[in-house]
RNA sequence: GCGGCUGUAGCUCAGAGGGAGAGCACCACCUUGACACGGUGGGGGCCACAGGUUCGAUUCCUGUCAGCCGCACCA
């Protein structure tokens, strides 16, 4: 790209005419696809996690791929072989009930009406749409991952992974069939795994119900919240030791609206505390009752049904919901004079995450991953330190997840995902797991096989990503130079749906961590601090913020809004002040482009430094540092609020303003090392915001004289120069800071109108600070409009004057008519009395033997030093008290 | 019940064992040749409470209170 006119700049960045043609000029220049040549240097890797590809991006997505693209962006600076893979999640529930419902609403189909195929081919077509939706919002936050890589988790080499894994898993034994007790979602229809479901505390009735001894002598009372599934009880549990039932054990009861009659047995699972001390045990509708019923080898009979109706088990009440029926049961109950006691009680009722409709306990054939030797392996790696979490605390959270973790429900009743890959076998029974597609039972060689009807929990395959991705069954080319990835960014509400999945996989299929860090942030939350959520209508759109304020204003928000783990609130104001600051960093280039000159930019020589020059690159390499120190302990917001600070504050408000003195003047020379040191300045500035706002910085960089890279998104990340700290220079720096600003604030308070010019004497302490405040002359001139400035140790203080006492020097503003003596010395007074204080508070703490002698040395100087500067300023001021009292 | 997070200016939040910070909001002034998406100056806080450790605590430890979030839940 030609180096345009910087006098066409406009004066206010406009993103929107920007970012789009700046993403697709790093995306057709292959800036993102790791370069072959970087072979040689070390690889810093990451997979993104990947969107649902169930409607759009929200601002979750927008805040995890900054932080991504931030240690992305950073590392390919600094010159490592980077790569970042995207891509997108099938979804399995979420998209698939997406589809059903855009399918009912507008052509009032089901999907079993459609026919399994061609319902599925709808969803491809929704996948198809909403994924090129998706990734085209990934470019438009500015996401620096290569597009070469992408992938979906449904791709043919995702399929072949997870088949893979299948298959290995069931020959190892841990995968296996089984008929247990899983959490049914009978608006899914489906299974769910634990972490599938919520538990809400809500009110509840604790039914006391009768249930008759067959003899008739008499009768038990249970109490129970799910009076409905009675007709499935197959017994009564008593606690073996509990007195007032012991010698009912073995006993008959009728149970109630049956004809039948169960058993009372005795096991310890009873709490004889709770309740009646007496339990129905209906194992096929509670996960505790069925252990029961196994220790017991009691039948387990269903009387609920995958659509949460009643069966034929519960002869009248067949056909109902289980609200009715346990409305019914318990008034039918009552009218048989059954119930004994309702209680109100709460409890905590699980639902469905996805869709809220209350989960049924429901004892079903469904495949399950053993999880105790795969989670064993991961916390013992854990254990090792082979995983970092940043913030830490996040370590115990996983490993207290991993430690209770119960066998993991995979199979899914839906249509859209991963087919299990095992076929029953009509004739003989067997079930045959294989990687390929399989015609003949591999039992007894029938060719009635028939492939499960369901498919895999979506983590199945997202439990694989950062090894699918990269290629893995096979041995490819990315596998060996890309894996293990180096980094995993993500919020914490996916650590157990996701991240333990990931690490237990990886450590079990690649012998390794899939990363060896974590990052883990929070969820954003709206103004009111409300998760933002579909049904609440809170949500912002990331691409609303991107069409009203840019890319970079919505990055630059939710990296400084960063603080390690934690929640942050979305704020319009805040993307507002973002967009001030990216307007800021555009004006203060624009600044910079506009002072050029004609000829070719002179070489930096730093012999020939001015004071503030010295000063401004003393500040940028702490800021350097700084935002080193932050990034690399993955600390984004420090990082960015360094950045905010240095930009803003040290070189706009201070470093700018001083240059206009040379590049204003007629000193050639001054000049030419001015306009070195700005544009030395402002290279490193915007190689340091890339990351965080890498379009506007982009856009710039192109304007600059700098071409050491086709690209600001390749150009070499800024080396902190050392040599440039100087807190001799700072200090000197602080002086003239601290004059400036006491004659301004004078000024203010006196109401001397901005442009009237006002007269200055400094008397300065000694010959050294004469000297500093001869070399800032200028500055002060100004800086404080003056018309004339005396320095010197012996300068006398002239008629109706202000004093202002700095660190070295005594500031004497003459104002003649505008100085009200009373008022200047209670003005005086006011300061005396601050720097008394001050002065107090110091040197209490040096008359503490304890300070002086446990205190670390420089701590104790400092002080000393503080109590020194305090003492003299106070000397002055009262000094000059003293004078007023005379009427000097 | 177990675990965690949060409590700092009117609001949103940083911070750190050694004199309380930012942004926004507020007040006053300013179209100064990058920027009014701006500049200059200013007001505003027992750093939730109570103990402890320390020469020194807003910061570390313990407890209390308040808000939030996980996990586990006995029908």
């Amino acid at each position: 790209m030609a180096t345009a006119r910087t006098t066409d700049l406009p004066t206010v960045y406009q993103p929107q005419h920007v970012e789009e043609r700046i993403y697709r000029f790093w995306e057709e220049g292959g800036f993102f696809t790791p370069d072959p040549s970087a072979k040689g240097r070390p690889a810093f890797s990451v997979v993104m996690p990947p969107p649902n590809v169930t409607g759009s991006l929200h601002l979750g997505h927008a805040w995890n791929n900054t932080l991504q693209d931030i240690l992305v962006r950073r590392r390919r600076m600094q010159g490592f072989d980077t790569v970042w893979v995207p891509g997108t999640d099938h979804a399995g529930i979420a998209t698939q009930t997406r589809v059903e419902k855009t399918l009912l609403a507008e052509e009032g189909l089901t999907r079993h009406q459609l026919g399994r195929a061609a319902f599925v081919e709808r969803v491809w077509a929704w996948k198809n749409r909403y994924g090129d939706l998706i990734t085209r919002q990934v470019r438009a936050l500015g996401a620096s991952c290569d597009w070469t890589r992408e992938r979906f988790t449904m791709d043919e080499g995702l399929s072949r992974a997870v088949r893979e894994v299948f298959v290995r898993l069931y020959e190892e034994g841990l995968i296996y069939r089984g008929n247990r007790i899983i959490n049914w979602c009978p608006r899914c229809g489906t299974a769910l795994s634990d972490i599938e479901v919520e538990h809400r505390d809500l009110p509840g009735r604790l039914v006391h119900v009768a249930y008759p001894l067959a003899d008739g002598s008499g009768e038990l009372v249970v109490a129970t919240t799910r009076p409905e599934t009675m007709f499935a009880d197959v017994a009564v549990a008593v606690h073996p030791e509990d007195p007032r039932y012991r010698g009912l054990i073995g006993r008959m009861l009728k149970l109630p609206l049956t004809d039948r009659e169960i058993p009372v047995i005795a096991d310890e699972y009873v709490d004889r505390e709770y309740g009646t001390g007496c339990v129905k045990i209906t194992p096929a509708h509670d996960p505790n009752d069925f252990e029961v019923g196994m220790r017991h080898q009691l039948p387990a009979p269903r009387c609920i049904e995958a659509d949460g109706r009643l069966n034929d088990t519960a002869g009248a009440y067949r056909g109902m919901d289980r609200e009715t029926a346990r409305r019914r049961v318990v008034e039918d109950l009552a009218r048989q004079g059954l119930v004994r006691k309702v209680e109100e009680i709460s409890h905590a009722v699980g639902h469905c995450s996805r869709c809220d409709t209350v989960v049924e306990p429901y004892l079903s054939e469904q495949w399950f991953v053993r999880m105790a030797p795969l989670a064993e392996a991961a916390i013992a790696a854990v254990r090792r330190g082979e995983l970092q979490f940043v913030p830490e605390r996040f370590e115990r959270v996983f490993l207290h997840w991993l430690e209770n973790v119960r066998d993991w429900c995979i199979s899914r009743q839906l249509w859209w995902g991963h087919r299990i890959p095992a076929w029953y076998c009509d004739a003989c029974g067997g079930i045959t797991v294989s990687r390929t597609d399989v015609t003949a039972c591999s039992h007894c060689g029938s060719s009635e096989v028939r492939q499960d009807e369901d498919v895999l929990d979506t983590w199945f395959s997202s439990a694989l990503w950062p090894f699918s991705t990269l290629g893995w069954p096979d041995a490819t080319p990315d596998m060996a130079r890309y894996y293990p990835t180096s980094v995993l960014v993500t919020a914490y509400d996916i650590l157990f749906f996701w991240v333990a999945r990931m690490v237990f996989t990886g450590l079990r299929f690649t012998g390794r961590m899939p990363f060896h860090t974590v990052v883990v942030h929070g969820l954003i939350r709206d103004a009111e601090g409300r998760k933002m959520s579909k049904s609440l209508g809170n949500g912002v759109d990331p691409v609303e913020v991107i069409e009203k304020y840019g890319a970079d204003a919505l990055r630059f928000t939710l990296a400084t809004g960063t603080s390690p783990g934690n929640d942050q609130r979305f704020y319009w104001e805040k993307v507002e002040g973002s967009r001030n600051f990216i307007n800021k960093v555009w004006n203060a280039s624009r600044f910079v482009l506009m002072n050029l000159g004609d000829g070719p930019l002179p070489p930096l020589r730093r012999e020939a430094l001015t004071i503030a020059d010295k000063w401004i690159l003393h500040r940028l390499a702490l800021t350097v540092q700084a935002v080193d120190a932050s990034l690399d302990r993955l600390d984004f917001g420090e990082a960015g609020r360094a950045l905010y600070d240095f930009a803003w504050d040290d070189f706009c408000d201070w470093y700018i303003e001083l240059s206009k003195l040379s590049l204003y003047g007629s000193d050639e020379a001054a000049k030419a090392q001015t306009r070195a040191v700005l544009v030395h300045v402002l290279d490193a500035l915007l190689r340091l915001l890339h990351p965080f706002i890498p379009f506007v910085t982009e856009e710039i960089w192109r304007h600059l004289p700098v071409h050491d890279a086709p690209a600001l998104a390749v150009a070499a990340w800024p080396q902190a120069e050392v040599a440039d700290v100087d807190e001799r220079i700072a200090r000197q720096m602080q002086v003239i800071q601290e004059a400036i600003r006491s004659v301004r604030n004078v000024r203010s308070e006196r109401n001397v109108p901005p442009g009237k010019p006002v007269a200055l004497a400094v008397r300065v302490q000694d010959e050294e600070t004469a000297r500093l405040f001869a070399e800032a002359r200028p500055y002060l001139m100004r800086f404080c409009q003056l018309h004339t400035l005396d320095i010197g140790t012996e300068v006398a203080v002239p008629a109706h004057a202000v004093t202002a006492v700095v660190t070295g020097a005594e500031l004497f503003i003459p104002l003649a008519d505008l100085v009200d003596l009373a008022e200047e010395r209670q003005r005086l007074e006011k300061e005396r009395d601050r720097l008394a204080a001050e002065v107090e508070r110091a040197e209490k703490k040096l008359a503490n033997p304890q300070f002086v002698a446990r205190a670390p040395a420089h701590v104790v100087e400092a002080e000393r030093e503080k109590a020194a500067n305090y003492r003299s300023k106070l000397e002055a001021v009262e000094e000059r008290l003293r004078a007023l009292a005379e009427g000097v």
